[in-house]
RNA sequence: GCGAGAGUGGUGAAAUUGGUAGACACGCUAGAUUUAGGAUCUAGUGCCGCAAGGCGUGGGGGUUCGAGUCCCCCCUCUCGUACCA
């Protein structure tokens, strides 16, 4: 007996990968052609990996995989993006070092990865909490410094009492935090900074040249949040005379400005203080207390009613020296444009709204819509009028037109200007946590102060206590002995920085460490870095979309300006893998009485009804729905996210122990195209681990074991008469080669997969199966089941067995190249239609195959057609060489 | 609301430039083998129909000898985003 043990090959050849170190990257010869193709690193969770991890690691490691076997210097390294909340938390709870419970969850990461097959240089391994990377995060963050790209500001921040920590805009969702789900309140802190909202344009401007999946540079240019309009100053008055004051707004329509009829402040704006007057004072004062008590979302999702109070005052519209009024609201935000706008409710949805409330003026200035009804938004095709002072008209104009005639004529009287705002604002880089880089910066007199960069790495100092204060003050604010200290320079006492950097800090730049992992002098060996860089491939989940990438591209670009780096973008080509949804689920629903509901009449969340879930045998479907077998009873069918509250997640160990890791990489890419959403189904494992059953007993007699008798030589050996291959076999061979090399490229890799079975399908017909074409077929199957691959190559008696046991791999065979003339081949089949249906086939000889007259006679010859053409006259003929034919008749 | 993407058998999905829709796989049906199998092999399997044939790629129109593929209108779903002036 000799059965597809993939518990035995597949740890033999992982231990032999390892120990020859088969993957190692040997970057001497620079003048090779080189591929970078890159996984996002994980966070090295308790939990361990889920089967997302595999789909874009196996797709990346075939790619690897191909590419070394075609002569390509391959780099492909893994890490471990480990600084983070998790650990931390883990600390609090349990006294545990969060360096632990890490070095534990990056063991049990590497054990599971290498578990899988996956070809990294383990040499090249990084971890973002390791002093000897951090020193370079560290480093980093001193240039952006020197730049003048970080400062200190005090900030209100999304403060979270429960996990003691400030987190980021987007950490927070529907005003809980993404960890946790707590709540989440505004409060002004001491914060670093960094100014990415200087490099905003250019962020938006090399979009252009990426290779990138349209969606992703999509959702960047809406973060970025380019839009172009005016700057304009309204001075102001106030009922009692003349205040010194003025409000400038930014606008993208100085083509409406004859058309505002008031102004809206945001609540927190300065100005509010300075002219509000004082019979307004009570109500402004008590509308800004509650504006301040709401959170962001708070002022936008759940308050769709617009409120303000006006506050007195008076501002004087430039373009007509009309008296308008000067309201606060909380619709207006402080943290976008001026903190100020100017009103035109005939062509703001929101002005209109509010002017509709509280009963102020809508005037009509561009022509196409009715502004009583609603307010008419469209910037191309209407036409503005009553728009016209002694000086300037815009009237009759286009809206484009208008917007520049306008703007001109504004900057001519000195009363606004040209400008472009963005949405991006400056990135909040400081956490108030423990398990994170510290920040190579001293406070000497209050000031801060940069350290030198031979005081790096600055590490954390050992602690038991990681909770944070209750004044937010962060962890290491406890660590007394680390936190004071002297200014190395002056030797005045200083105090150390106690905030942390945020966990996209350390995966800001890990790209450029795997180039040269044990490099001193600098972040990245420049030598290197130009031969390696761009990445080539960059694959990850789609949840990265901007920040990571966003953060990512702004270091590179700092680092670009001062040399460090020789590309102006990072990944040149990125790739989105598509989340994997759980198994296929039915559910019914009943309600307290016992009865079924059906899924579709349901109103609201279905909370007070009782789930059923249900086999796929009690389920038929019913036009584009299932129902319960035998009712009327619709049920939903669906496949939902892996979540351990649903109970649906899949375990990749498990899957591994039970099939092995050939086929949960194989499976994972047989599901569907990369990029897409697919749901898991155990049953499609079994599938493919069927195939690799399959693809082992060509090569192997199970019974008997060893060899397959039908496996031959074309050289005599060992008694067995030699064969050498026939032609069907070399044309299926090499149709596989060339599906399988080009689907790779193209990355279809469920297609490809296809293409293998089908030559495996055919190769078990055979009664006599040449080694000539198997190894081949091993070839181009090894970059998806290497392990099945590498034991039927040394089954072969490929590898040999040599002094030492020194064994010979083939992930460094060249890759096969199929020949054109073996895909020919002696009949073409057309098929033939009558007025556009297929009535039926002809076989011809391919030397004929193009001959027109001979086909379109072979074709009315055959009797399936002939009869049809017996109907009527034929009027056209249609030869598509080799292809089809079709008869029109009338 | 806005932006992006997608709708093909019972299921996951295939299908160069418009050229035999449903490859491959799951599931299912029947049979073989087996003490047994969730193993293996053979045959079948889009829908309706005994058949001839008809109908079929979310719905409706159009272009074409010919449309899953191109054009117009509509519907549904998924993802992202949310008063950005």
């Amino acid at each position: 007996m000799n059965e597809y043990k993939p518990s035995e090959i597949e740890p033999k050849w992982q231990q032999y990968w390892l120990e020859n170190k088969t993957f190692r990257t040997d970057d001497t010869d620079l003048s090779q052609p080189k591929f970078y193709v890159l996984d996002m690193f994980p966070y090295p969770s308790s939990s361990g990996l889920h089967v997302g991890h595999p789909e874009g690691y196996t797709a990346t490691d075939i790619l690897a995989r191909y590419k070394r076997m075609n002569g390509f210097n391959v780099l492909h390294p893994i890490g471990w993006d480990a600084f983070g909340l998790p650990a931390e938390q883990y600390a609090i709870k349990t006294g545990t070092h969060p360096r632990v419970t890490t070095n534990e969850n990056i063991d049990g990461f590497r054990r599971q990865l290498q578990a899988l097959g996956f070809s990294y240089d383990w040499d090249r391994e990084v971890d973002t909490t390791d002093p000897a990377y951090f020193r370079w995060t560290q480093w980093i963050f001193l240039k952006l410094y020197e730049q003048g790209l970080a400062y200190e500001a005090s900030v209100p921040v999304n403060w979270c009492p429960e996990l003691g920590t400030v987190l980021a805009n987007e950490e927070v969702i529907d005003g809980k935090s993404e960890v946790g789900g707590f709540p989440v309140e505004r409060r002004p802190m001491r914060q670093w900074m960094l100014k990415i909202t200087a490099y905003a344009e250019r962020l938006l401007q090399d979009l252009e040249e990426l290779d990138w999946p349209e969606s992703i540079k999509e959702m960047q240019r809406n973060w970025i949040g380019k839009s172009e309009g005016a700057n304009v100053v309204f001075p102001m008055k106030t009922a009692d005379g003349d205040v010194q004051e003025s409000i400038e707004v930014f606008t993208t329509r100085p083509d409406t400005l004859f058309g505002a009829t008031y102004m809206v402040l945001a609540p927190e704006h300065p100005l509010v203080d300075r002219v509000t007057t004082d019979a307004q004072k009570e109500a402004v004062s008590a509308y800004r207390q509650t504006a301040a008590n709401k959170t962001d979302l708070d002022r936008t999702d759940l308050n769709k009613d617009k409120t303000g109070v006006f506050i007195g005052a008076f501002a004087v519209n430039p373009v007509n020296n009309e008296e308008i009024p000067v309201w606060i609201a909380d619709y207006v935000m402080m943290s976008y444009g001026t903190g100020a706008i100017m009103a035109v409710p005939g062509h703001d949805e929101r002005d209109w709204e509010f002017a509709r409330k509280y009963d102020l003026p809508i005037v009509e200035v561009v022509k196409g819509g009715d502004v009583t009804k609603e307010a008419y938004v469209d910037s191309q095709d209407g036409i503005c009028v009553n728009s016209a002072n002694d000086e300037v008209s815009i009237n009759d104009l286009p809206v484009p037109e208008a917007k520049k005639k306008i703007t001109k004529w504004l900057e001519e009287k000195g009363l606004g200007k040209y400008a472009v705002t963005y949405k991006l604002r400056d990135w909040l880089f400081s956490r108030q946590r423990y398990w994170g880089e510290p920040f190579p910066v001293i406070h000497v007199d209050g000031q801060p102060k940069p350290l030198p960069e031979d005081h790096l790495p600055i590490t954390l100092p050992d602690m038991d206590d990681f909770q944070p204060t209750k004044t937010g003050e962060p962890p290491l604010a406890k660590a007394k002995d680390w936190l004071e200290t002297t200014d190395p320079e002056t030797g005045k006492p200083a105090i150390r920085e106690t905030n942390t950097m945020p966990q996209w800090a350390g995966s800001c730049w890990y790209y450029l460490r795997y180039i040269s992992p044990d490099y001193e002098k600098g972040p990245v060996d420049p030598e290197k870095e130009k031969y390696w860089m761009p990445v080539d491939l960059y694959v990850g989940g789609a949840e990265h979309a901007v920040l990571h990438l966003l953060y990512a591209r702004f270091w590179h670009k700092v680092l670009f300006d001062i040399g460090v780096v020789s590309t102006k973008e990072p990944f040149q080509r990125l790739v989105n893998q598509g989340m994997i949804l759980g198994e296929l689920e039915f559910t019914a629903y009943k309600d307290a009485a016992g009865s079924y509901v059906p899924a579709d009449s349901m109103n609201g969340t279905g909370d007070e009804l009782e789930r059923v879930k249900l086999e796929e045998k009690d389920v038929e479907k019913r036009g584009d729905r299932f129902v319960l077998k035998g009712t009327d009873t619709v049920v939903d069918a669906r496949s939902f996210k892996m979540s351990k509250s649903r109970g649906n997640v899949i375990n990749p160990d498990d899957v591994v122990e039970q099939y092995g890791a050939d086929a949960l990489r194989l499976y994972e890419m047989f599901m569907g195209p990369l990029e897409q959403v697919k749901p898991w189904s155990m049953q499609g494992v079994e599938g493919v681990y069927r195939f690799l059953k399959r693809v082992w007993r060509v090569f192997i007699d199970e019974e008997a074991g060893g060899l397959n008798p039908a496996v031959r030589r074309s050289v005599n050996s060992g008694g067995t008469p030699a064969v050498a291959p026939d032609r069907a076999q070399l044309k299926m061979l090499h149709e596989t080669i060339k599906k399988v090399t080009e689907d790779i490229e193209g990355h279809r890799f469920n297609t490809a997969i296809s293409a293998l079975m089908i030559f495996t399908n055919e190769a078990m017909k055979w009664d006599v199966r040449p080694v000539e074409v198997l190894k081949p077929f091993l070839l181009i199957l090894s970059p998806f089941a290497p392990h099945l691959a590498e034991e039927l190559w040394e089954q072969l008696g490929e590898i040999e067995g040599g002094k030492g046991g020194a064994k010979k791999t083939l992930a460094y065979e060249p890759w096969p190249e199929y020949q054109e003339e073996l895909l020919q081949a002696d009949t073409k089949v057309y098929a033939v239609q009558v007025n556009g249906k297929v009535r039926g086939q002809v076989e011809v000889p391919s030397d004929r195959a193009t001959d027109k007259e001979f086909v379109l006679d072979a074709a009315r010859n055959e009797t399936a057609v002939s009869k049809h053409l017996e109907k009527g006259q034929v009027v056209k003929e249609i030869f598509v060489p080799n292809r089809v034919i079709n008869f029109v008749l009338k």
